[in-house]
DNA sequence: ATGATTGCCTATCAGTGATAGGTTATTAAA
DNA sequence: TTTAATAACCTATCACTGATAGGCAATCAT
């Protein structure tokens, strides 16, 4: 119907992970500048310079893409936390250990909301978790560990699981709250994040 | 085009917030069983009775149908809680506050994803709060209630509201993460509940 | 009786994720 | 050198979504 596109237009180079590559960088700068919902795989093969359908070559769904975009910024976290977790010892580490999970759900929002508060279909094969979740247990088991070798020996594995998994919870709770519930009267970010870490790490 | 229906087949009764209300009844059972994002206005529409765009005569948006689903979640919650704050003082006060979220979200998880899960629209202005913020608020309120009684005369309003928040979140993570990630391999339900419940508690 | 209002309809819009099938350019084999 | 294969990309299209425009019939107020 309409004139065809000049075939001299087309690169035609060797880029195939390249412009997965692409298309990634260009899909988690939208998402950060609109949120990831308002985003569509239009807009994101617009800014890449190809076609909506050329998308489907690389990533299977869109919800493949926006995975795939967070586990980026996962693999960051555990790269944080196991930062934190080699520069701290004792009572200290697990502090900043907490802290740095808070500040990388704040300052991460969509790609923390993708790891843990989008409900996906449960797989009973924890082999076949999707990429954003595996890395999300990674800084977990940070976190048990930092607190199993805090505690000492004198505690159940039972114990140690429910306790580093009530401490998991709530530092979520709060990621979780303030990013579904960000119009509540939250008292200052700050001082709610240390009084938070204070309670989670009191009497242990 | 097609023949249209025979207008005796209207009922054109006084119903103007009947229909509103079973309107939100039909979308939160929908929504409960096939989860809130994958239910369209069609899909409500249908189980109602009426066409798709008589929905926008009793909610402008869908956004708008969805919060009115939240408050009545939200509403549900604070009826038990209630229940709760009147029939216990004191320390067994808080336990049993927090023992009632908790066991209002394992056992009705689909208002409670409606009700805090759910991201809604975030208005600038606070003078405009939205119903599901009021509702939440009076929620949260009893529960900070509660703790302020407990916690006496000695502490500034700031750091009473920090507490309090950071309990609901620490409540909040627990019902929201094992929700989310049902597939992780947690504790005991009810051990991990009563960690958690000592956790919060412990050493106000 | 009549004019406004209410409640609902059909038809349609632009935008969404996803698929089907053709086209071009590079690469490998004959 | 011709030819087959393949990879990368395209247009066209699908079913579906939330939302809007405009009309029709029943009810109500004057």
């Amino acid at each position: 119907m309409v004139s065809v596109k000049p075939a001299s237009s087309r690169k035609a180079k060797g880029l195939g992970p390249e412009r997965r590559e692409e298309i990634l960088n260009h899909a988690m700068r939208l998402m950060g500048e609109h949120g990831v919902q308002s985003v569509s795989t239009r807009q994101i093969a617009a800014a890449v310079g190809i076609s909506q359908p050329s998308l489907y070559a690389y990533f299977p769904t869109r919800q493949a893409l926006i995975e795939a975009v967070c586990v980026q910024a996962f693999e960051c976290l555990v790269q944080v936390m196991t930062e934190v977790y080699q520069a701290h010892t004792g009572h200290d580490r697990l502090r900043q250990l907490g802290r740095a999970y808070l500040t990388f759900g704040f300052e991460q929002p969509d790609a923390y909301r993708v790891g843990f508060m989008i409900e996906t279909e449960a797989p009973l094969d924890l082999s076949h978790l999707n990429p954003p979740l595996l890395a999300g247990l990674r800084a977990y088991g940070l976190h048990r560990q930092a607190l199993a070798e805090h505690l000492g020996q004198g505690h159940s594995p039972e114990k140690i699981d429910q306790l580093a998994q009530s401490q998991w919870a709530s530092l979520h709770g709060l990621v979780a709250l303030m990013l579904a519930r960000s119009e509540f009267p939250w008292a200052d970010r700050n001082a709610l994040i240390e009084t938070h870490l204070d309670r989670i790490l009191s009497g242990l």
